[in-house]
DNA sequence: ATGCCGGGCGAAGCCCGA
């Protein structure tokens, strides 16, 4: 089974692109973020006449993720738990069988938390402390899963261009890099680390400054696996060929398989 | 690294992203 990750900068000025990277990577699961629209606007209808179903938690002009699946989307959940006053669309997450266990797959999109002045700050790292306790909590109830998204964290100085012109942002800092160890620390796998040791290899450029054509990047995008699912993990890598297409989004997508 | 690009909204120019 393929699961695949992609922060699209909006589903309706990415569909064309979207729909042309899906029928050559043939993906089983795709988690999408900054879908940019509500659930009713949301163009389900082009990803249903590729054999996928299609679980959505929008908002309007901001944020917005989705799931699609060849495989059936089941106990779908909206919203990350632990805020009730949160209003921001950052998380959906969906059970879906497969041929070995059922393995839940979430699309989450973690608040940039720039400038760290601001109050934008805070709110990612407590955002982070609802995610730790999430995966916690689905670690006690023994669920094979996969934390799949933009996490707008940088978690080492091998996975961004310019180290120091990033040390004091909100994406590289120390409060932020630690949170995503202590995440990982529960025990779960960066996937793409488990396949590609090099560093500078990246799943964001910026689209100013000749970010791309410079490959000026940011290694932002991960897939965390829970033990059991890292024991299924084959092969993980990114699709950077679609930065190269027109209109492209900044992201490109990442994805890895689990052995069935 | 300062938003120079790109998207949403809404119909110009501001807000936002990383």
């Amino acid at each position: 089974m393929k699961i695949a990750s992609w922060n699209v900068n909006s589903i309706k000025a990415r569909l064309a692109n979207v729909v042309d990277w899906l029928k050559q990577a043939e993906p089983d699961v795709v988690c999408l973020q900054e879908i940019k629209t509500v659930d009713e606007t949301f163009p389900s209808e082009a990803f249903e006449d590729l054999g996928y179903n299609v679980a959505v938690h929008g908002q309007k002009a901001y944020n917005g993720v989705a799931l699609l699946s060849k495989r059936p989307l089941e106990d779908v959940r909206r919203g990350l738990p632990g805020d009730r006053q949160d209003d921001q669309a950052r998380f959906i997450d969906a059970l879906i069988p497969t041929d070995r266990a059922p393995v839940r797959v979430a699309s989450l999109y973690l608040p940039n938390g720039n400038p760290r002045d601001s109050e934008k700050f805070p709110y990612k790292l407590k955002w982070m402390d609802r995610l730790i306790a999430h995966a916690k909590s689905l670690l006690e109830q023994e669920e094979e899963f996969v934390l799949a998204g933009d996490y707008n964290v940088i978690p080492t100085s091998d996975d961004v261009y310019d180290a120091k012109a990033w040390a004091d942002d909100a994406l590289f800092v120390y409060e932020t890099r630690a949170k995503f160890y202590t995440l990982s620390h529960l025990g779960l796998t960066d996937a793409f680390r488990v396949r590609h040791a090099e560093p500078h290899l990246y799943t964001f450029w910026d689209y100013q400054r000749g970010a791309w054509p410079k490959d000026h990047g940011l290694r932002i995008d991960h897939l965390l696996l829970s033990p059991q699912a890292t024991d299924r993990l084959g092969d993980c890598d990114v699709d950077a060929y679609v930065r190269g297409w027109q209109k492209p989004s900044d992201h490109v997508p990442i994805w890895c398989v689990l052995d069935e």
